[in-house]
DNA sequence: ACAAAGATCCGT
DNA sequence: CGGATCTTTGTA
C-alpha cells in the first residue's frame, strides 16, 4: 500500500512500450478530483500500441492533430472519445519520434477501458496532461505482480497480422 | 461537404 | 443483438 508519494518518474515512460505495458500492472493510477478527493486505483489490464507500423495503433495514420501527442516524448496522457461516449485513457511512451502508448483497459473494481474513463471523469482537457507534473492524474510505483497473463488485443480485428500480437497484459 | 467507422458498454 | 452518440478520417 503506497501511502507516501511515490510517483513514477519520466524515465519509466521512456522505454519500449512492450516493456512498460506489463510493468504498469499492479501500479496505482492516482486521481485527485476537483472536489479535493484523491483516489488510488490498482491497474489490472493494459494493452500496448507500438509505432506507425502497428496498424492497430492510431499513429499508423501518421501525424495528425489527434495522434500528435503520441509522437512526443513519453510521460503524457493521450485520451480520445470512442463511440461518442467513452474516453479511452492512454499513457504515451518512448522517446520523441516513437509514437507508442499504453491503453489502460482496467483497474481494480473497474474492468474495461470505458469504465476506467468514466470513473476517472476524463474529458478532452486531459489530452497532453503530464504524468510527471500533473496535480490531478499520475502513476505511483508498487511491487511487481507475481504472474502476468497475455492475450491478443481486443477490438482491433481490422489490424491484420497485428491483431495476432499478444500485446494485452492482465493480472 | 458528407459519409462511415470506431482500442465500448448497457439493456433487452 | 442493437442502440447510444460524436469525433476523426477518408473521399469527392
Amino acid at each position: 500500500m503506497p501511502l507516501k508519494h511515490n510517483r513514477l518518474p519520466q524515465n519509466f515512460f521512456l522505454r519500449d512500450v512492450l516493456d512498460i505495458a506489463p510493468d504498469l500492472l499492479g501500479k496505482y493510477l492516482v486521481r485527485c478530483f476537483e472536489d479535493g478527493r484523491t483516489e488510488r486505483y490498482r491497474i489490472t489490464e493494459t494493452e500496448a500500441y507500438s509505432g506507425i507500423e502497428d496498424l492497430a495503433c492510431h499513429a499508423s495514420k501518421g501525424r495528425t492533430s489527434r495522434t500528435e501527442i503520441m509522437f512526443q516524448k513519453g510521460g503524457t496522457v493521450y485520451v480520445y472519445l470512442i463511440y461518442g461516449m467513452y474516453w479511452m485513457l492512454n499513457l504515451v511512451t518512448g522517446t520523441e519520434g516513437d509514437p507508442s502508448a499504453v491503453l489502460i483497459r482496467g483497474m481494480e473494481g473497474f474492468p474495461g477501458p470505458g469504465r476506467v474513463g468514466r470513473q476517472l471523469h476524463l474529458d478532452r482537457s486531459f489530452y497532453g496532461e503530464s504524468l510527471i507534473n500533473s496535480e490531478r492524474l499520475w502513476i505511483e510505483d508498487a511491487e511487481p505482480v507475481a504472474e502476468i497473463h497475455t492475450s491478443k488485443r481486443i477490438g482491433i480485428d481490422y489490424a491484420g497480422e497485428w491483431a495476432d500480437k499478444l500485446w494485452r497484459f492482465y493480472i
